[in-house]
RNA sequence: GGCCUGUUGGAGAAGUGGCUUAACUCAUAUCCCUUUCAAGGAUACAUUCAUGGGUUCGAAUCCCGUACAGGUCACCA
């Protein structure tokens, strides 16, 4: 007769640990009342996804918000799908975001009492926990190979049973510990399977913190918990770990619903309070008129790197995600004329259950809204980080004169009705580039957009004594009546309602003579303010561009 | 296929039986302001809450059916 002990002797000689023993090592945290250790915990599969940002951003939230603790867990169990280096990458770009963990995985060293925070490095941890589970009858090895697998589920669908190693199906449930003894000592390859008691024909129930209460059906399958290569599945370690790092709410996407019984079952089996569940709706695009993940092959916004290569402000995406999770946000930053999320009293229990379609539009709103919001001096040093990563023109133009590029940033700025111009940095250079001379000359290079109704000797004429009799240090209104009478000496109406009433009387309106002026000096017919535009060119450079586009003509 | 979740305007949504002639924001349109543009201001935009039935004096809100959409059923997370 071989007992259950010696049974899982056979199979973790090495480990001499016990569940006690990790009970007194991985103590209840010591914390307020209502205070929640979320965590957030990633796979190393690639880079940062936007859904993924949106997880963790909501679980740092409910951590800060309540005085608690928000943990970086490190989820590398897949040996195969682990991409080298995205562990550093995440860890970066979470903190660019200002997501910054209170403990977890760090490659420099792990900070925090319940680690290690790798689930690597933590494979004694659960094949301790899956030792007493075996002694208990809780968990028993399983033989069977894929191939085995395979027609278990052939036999399934044949018979249109449901599928899945359950009951009758799970083939090596019920073997005799002798059985078991005698093949791996023939060294027949194993995993471990969780021995489920329950019903599928019963159901469970449990809270979500977003949905309220869910019910389904029992788990009743034996899900294997170790895999042959030593490490745990996903089901057996978040039970395991989210136990002994005392997590007290789980944030994850919403698709790990379904399984929920699964991990229900563990926690009961091994006498554990489990925690609450937030399970966080996933973010969608539209695709032929259906809704789906964003993904990260077709989606260039799945992956957060994107934003970061556009020049979007990290508060920007994080403020417009804010505005997804809970709605009323938006009318708290227009109330609060702020967008500080630090400030926001952020409810979990507002986040929506259905995933929302991704919004470039609103997206934009918001950063332009933020970049505006922005003190120029941080603003300054934004696009600064941004332009050498990103943005080659823009950098070189910061390097040749940082103060220049600074002034341009600036312009109306500083209004009460201030200028919104960027919804991202990248949007800055191609609306700017006319400032810069060598930029000037491609511009000239490439043909003025002046008006075609308005022949050469006119705008010729105009721009002649426009350079001759512009003034240069007055105000704007001053310069601006002096274009007026120079415009009207070439045939222009002062004012576009004169213009207007008695339009074969003139040319054009003053509108069509500033513009002749725009043009020459900018080289588009949009930009900011002209006269604010002169004063950062300068005289001397405003006449010379006046003097180069008259000689063209 | 089984099970789960969901369905309020182009988008995000508020709303949980009478205070809603469905809030607020983005987008769109028109007008105003204006030397252009970015803005800013004003107005418009769901007679209706997927759909059919029921409960009720009264329903977007409660109940049942149907449709549609998303998720899930691995030694992946």
């Amino acid at each position: 007769m071989v007992t259950n002990e010696q049974l899982a002797e056979l199979l973790f000689p090495e480990i001499h640990e016990t569940v006690e023993d990790l009970e007194k090592r991985y103590p209840p945290r010591a914390l307020p009342e209502g205070a929640q250790v979320t965590r957030f915990a990633p796979s190393p599969t690639g880079f940062l996804h936007t859904g993924s940002l949106f997880t963790s951003m909501i679980s740092c939230m409910s951590a800060k918000k309540t005085k608690g603790v928000y943990f970086f867990r490190l989820e590398d169990t897949d040996t195969k799908r682990t991409v080298e280096g995205s562990a550093q990458d995440l860890i970066d770009q979470l903190a660019y975001f200002g997501i910054e963990a209170d403990e977890g995985y760090n490659p420099k060293g792990d900070i925090g009492a319940y680690g290690p925070y790798k689930q690597s490095e933590r494979a004694d941890i659960y094949k301790t926990v899956i030792k007493d589970l075996i002694i208990k009858g809780r968990a028993y090895p399983d033989f069977c190979t894929p191939e085995d697998l395979d027609a278990i589920r052939k036999q399934q669908e044949a018979i249109k049973a449901l599928p899945g190693y359950y009951g009758e199906y799970a083939r090596d449930r019920n073997l005799s510990n002798e059985e078991r003894v005698a093949r791996i000592q023939a060294g027949t390859p194993w995993v471990i399977r969780f021995y489920s008691n329950g019903n599928h024909d019963r159901k469970i129930k449990f809270t979500d913190v977003i949905r309220g209460e869910i019910e389904l059906q029992e788990n009743d399958t034996d899900v294997v918990i170790l895999k042959s290569d030593g490490l745990p599945t996903y089901h057996f370690a978040h039970v395991v770990d989210d136990h002994f790092m005392r997590t007290t709410m789980i944030t994850r996407g919403e698709e790990w619903i379904p399984s929920t019984p699964i991990h229900l079952d563990m926690f009961r089996a091994l006498g554990w309070k489990p925690p609450k569940y937030a399970h966080i709706p996933a973010i969608l695009k539209l695709d032929n008129g259906n809704k789906r993940k964003l993904s990260k092959r077709k989606d260039p916004e799945a992956a957060v790197s994107y934003f970061l290569e556009q020049g979007y402000p990290a508060q920007s995406l994080l403020v417009y995600l804010m505005s997804i999770a809970n709605s009323n946000f938006e009318e708290w930053t227009i109330a609060n004329k702020c967008f500080d999320l630090d400030r926001f009293p952020f409810s979990i229990k507002k986040v929506a259950n259905e995933g929302a379609l991704f919004d470039q539009e609103k997206m934009n709103y918001f950063s332009r809204e933020v970049i505006t919001a922005m003190p120029l001096d941080i603003e300054f040093q934004q696009v600064c980080a941004y332009a050498s990563a990103h943005d080659a023109k823009l950098h070189g133009k910061i390097e040749e004169n940082p103060e220049y590029v600074k002034t341009i940033l600036n312009i109306g700025k500083q209004d009460k009705n201030p200028r919104k111009d960027y919804a991202k940095y990248a949007d800055i250079f191609p609306l700017v580039r006319y400032f810069f001379d060598d930029e000037f000359e491609d511009i000239l290079a490439a043909g003025l957009p002046f008006n075609p109704k308005l022949g050469k000797d006119i705008v010729k004429a105009f721009l002649v004594d426009a350079k001759e009799e512009m003034p240069f240090d007055t105000d704007e209104s001053a310069w601006f009546n002096v274009i007026k009478e120079i415009g009207s000496k070439h045939g222009f109406a002062r004012a576009n309602k004169e213009y207007k009433e008695n339009p074969d009387a003139f040319l054009g309106s003053v509108s069509d003579c500033a513009e002749l002026l725009r043009v020459a000096i900018v080289g588009t017919n949009q930009s900011p303010n002209l006269h604010q535009i002169m004063a950062i060119l300068g005289k001397d450079r405003t006449l010379a561009r006046l003097q180069r586009v008259i000689d063209s003509l």
